[in-house]
RNA sequence: GCGGAUGUGGCGGAAUGGUAGACGCUACAGACUUAAAAUCUGUUGUCCUUUUGGGCGUGCGGGUUCGAGUCCCGCCAUCCGCACCA
């Protein structure tokens, strides 16, 4: 058997075996993340290091809501049907209450009605996927039941159980309010139910709602006896206050975050420790038996857990009892290990997790990074487990990240044989627009360009370009083009380029001279380059950084040999260490200075970054018509006067009038005809 | 459907509202060479022009501004996340 997860399940078959899947109902382990859901999000507030598009995903995921949960009862019965709103001001617009396929009352009402029974069946069988979800027509059956309306008992509603309602969210089960919920309205036109307008953004306060479009946007109350011109705001409060004094129903925070399963039937992970006794129940593994380590005689060859059918492993004596008892052979989902990983990392004592001191005095990591695809499941998991720890007081830190960085994703196009296997980019060779197959020179199909995975093959192996160009190149390479947070098509082009300018730099080194004499300009690039590289690895920019090197190299191979030229040599050896760490340190020891790892980062001289002359451009109504160079901080006038003895700017005039001139020091001139 | 991002030469990509295309790749031409490789020099958005020059250009359409790749409004396309969440 095997377990699998909703994004594995296509068209009701196992996505990789296509084996007909079936819901059971399986006892596993869970986290109780969702005790933690709140803190969650109020964390999300201080991480102002973190990019808005991740904190904003982990708010959605966790999907706070506020509003009302309620009873609709049944007539004449203190029972009834509980329902979760957040639009408790629009309940005077109420025209029926929906429950899920699952509900409760729908399975009992099922018992005794095969029709009903096959509606539920029906419910099930619709699909997950976005398109069934998009296309999916709301259906519904009328029970024949009715409920009272809460705000006034001789009012009664019809129940239906309808597929849109979801089981595990809030209650099961809502009331429908037609002119105000579009699923709502498409329900209520389709069984012909009464519409009626609450809200009112203007003029329209006709009860009678027209149209096919549901009107969700702010305005007033209307038609809703004493509630009438409340705000929306001022209702939904006014609606929970009633309901909590009245007692039939009282203000509530829903949560759309799951708790996380962490059960897994598979043998590579951590196992769940904890044993199974008879007598005692759910017993966890006494700490001085910790850790529980998986058996190494296991088998793989048939399907399923191996650690189920291992003979002995999992018969243990219950540690309370001593009796009899069963090890649970589930294991952790790997996420588990990655949850706190970064604590273990900080400090590695022997007998115990992490040595809480030396852990606290690390964390929080300055600087976390990885790809948006962990933007919810890991970084939330660690989170949650970081303050999950800090709550039964193993350590004191609440967010495990200070400031996270997202690099996008490598990508590669993916390739297929005509039977729909997979096949890895050095498999196949392109002819025009002809893919084949190396090996056997049957056509191969050219797929999308997907992020790099194993299950699809397109992964490149990085290990045959560092045979080829060296480590150095290839890293030099790698941080040469596409700015790090952006996706990236792997593409080998340009490593030529890399290596060629890896022996560049290395030619460089042996062009130290001796030779006397200050190299103004050049002195200034150098330690352009020196704040500028250094601004650019700061902020992760390391495609700049590598493009201001070039140009530096490029200063000092058309540089004369001076004092400046050499010094400008030893400089790009230091710049470019970072990235071509080999090769700087060869450099470094031949340059006869030792090693560079031992090095500071060179020092600027602020004075040589302000350039002392300047080129300006010079628009005649905002056209580029000349530029000048000039000497920095000339006054405006002179500037200005400078850009009128242009012949290009006179000739663009043409004798027109000139009705403005707009002067940016250093910058540009601009004159308005 | 909701939320978010992205869109600039043949390609990867630069540009505090102020010279669009830095830097690299590719391509082409030249130098060196018996020849090739390596290296070096130059050209390389596009159109018109012999040149000098000039027109047009940052997905599309508007707007603000002396001046917009950058700001505002409205579209389009692609990608990512969530998704009948009441």
């Amino acid at each position: 058997m095997t377990v699998l997860a909703n994004e594995q399940v296509i068209d009701g078959k196992g996505w990789r075996s296509g084996a007909l899947v079936e819901r059971r109902k399986l006892s596993q382990w869970f986290l109780k993340i969702t005790d933690f859901a709140d803190e969650l999000l109020e964390g999300l507030g201080g991480l102002d290091q973190w990019p808005d598009k991740v904190r904003l995903m982990q708010e959605n995921w966790i999907g706070k809501s506020q509003g009302l949960k309620c009873r609709f009862k049944f007539p004449g019965s203190s029972d009834g049907i509980d329902v979760f709103t957040t639009r408790p001001d629009t309940m005077f617009g109420a025209s029926f209450v929906a429950i899920a396929a699952d509900h409760p009352v729908a399975q009992k009402l099922a018992a005794n009605a095969p029709e009903l029974q096959a509606f539920i069946e029906d419910c099930r069988k619709g699909g997950t996927t976005a398109a069934e979800i998009d296309t999916a027509e709301k259906k519904g059956f009328n029970t024949g039941l009715t409920v009272e309306h809460p705000l006034d008992a001789s009012w009664h509603l019809p129940v239906y159980v309808a597929n849109f309602v979801l089981m595990d969210y809030g209650t099961g089960a809502v009331f429908g309010c037609p002119a105000h919920d579009q699923r709502d309205l498409d329900f209520a036109r389709k069984y012909d139910l009464p519409v009626t307008r609450v809200v009112a953004d203007g003029d329209e306060t006709d009860s009678n709602f027209q149209g096919d479009t549901a009107y969700t946007g702010p305005g007033r109350i209307v038609n809703s006896h004493w509630m009438d011109g409340l705000t929306i705001d001022q209702a939904k409060a006014d609606v929970i206050a009633k309901a909590e004094a009245e007692g039939w129903g009282e203000g509530q925070t829903q949560y759309r975050l799951r708790d996380w399963g962490v059960s897994r039937q598979r043998y590579w992970g951590t196992p769940i420790p904890i044993i199974h006794c008879e007598a005692c129940g759910a017993v966890p593994v006494p700490e001085n038996q910790l850790p529980v380590k998986l058996p190494e005689d296991v088998s793989f060859d048939i399907p399923g857990n191996p650690l189920d059918r291992h003979p002995t492993w999992s018969k243990v004596d219950c540690p309370q009892c001593h009796q009899a008892a069963r090890r649970e052979t589930d294991t952790l989902d790997t996420f588990v290990d990655s949850s706190w990983y970064f604590i273990r990392f900080a400090s590695q004592p022997g007998g115990k997790p992490f040595d809480r001191t030396i852990a606290e005095q690390w964390l929080p990591v300055d600087q976390y990074i990885g790809g948006v695809e962990h933007a919810i499941l890991h970084l939330l998991y660690a989170r949650f487990w970081t303050r999950a720890l800090s709550k039964i007081g193993m350590i004191d830190v609440k967010e495990p990240f200070a400031s996270l960085f997202t690099q996008g994703m490598v990508t590669h196009q993916t390739y297929q044989d005509t039977d729909g296997n997979w096949l890895t980019p050095e498999q196949v060779k392109r002819d025009g627009d002809i893919w084949t197959i190396i090996e056997t020179g049957e056509p191969a199909v050219a797929g999308r360009i997907e992020k790099m995975s194993k299950s699809k093959k397109n992964v490149v192996d990085p290990d045959d370009i560092v045979d080829q160009y060296g480590a150095d190149a290839v890293r030099w390479f790698m941080l040469s083009d596409s700015p790090p947070e952006r996706d990236l098509e792997w593409s080998e082009s340009g490593i030529e380029g890399c290596w060629r300018f890896v022996q560049r730099l290395w030619r460089l080194t042996g062009q130290i001279s001796g030779a006397d004499g200050q190299d103004k300009a050049l002195d200034r690039k150098t330690h352009q380059a020196i704040a500028g590289v250094g601004a650019d690895i700061e902020a992760l920019s390391f495609n700049k950084a590598v493009a201001k090197i070039y140009d530096l190299a490029n200063a000092i191979e058309k540089a004369a040999p001076s004092a400046s030229r050499d010094a400008a040599i030893r400089t790009i050896v230091l710049l470019s260490a970072p990235m071509v760490p080999h090769l700087a340190e060869e450099a470094w020891t031949k340059l006869g200075e030792g090693m560079i790892a031992d090095m500071p980062w060179p020092d600027v001289d602020p004075a040589l970054l302000v350039e002392d002359e300047v080129t300006i451009a010079v628009q005649v109504k905002g056209k580029l018509r000349d530029t000048l160079t000039v000497a920095k901080g000339l006054r405006q006038e002179e500037m200005q006067a400078l850009a009128l003895a242009s012949q290009k700017v006179q000739h663009a005039i043409d004798g027109a009038d000139i009705r403005k001139v707009i002067v940016v020091p250093d910058r540009l001139v601009n004159i308005v005809i």
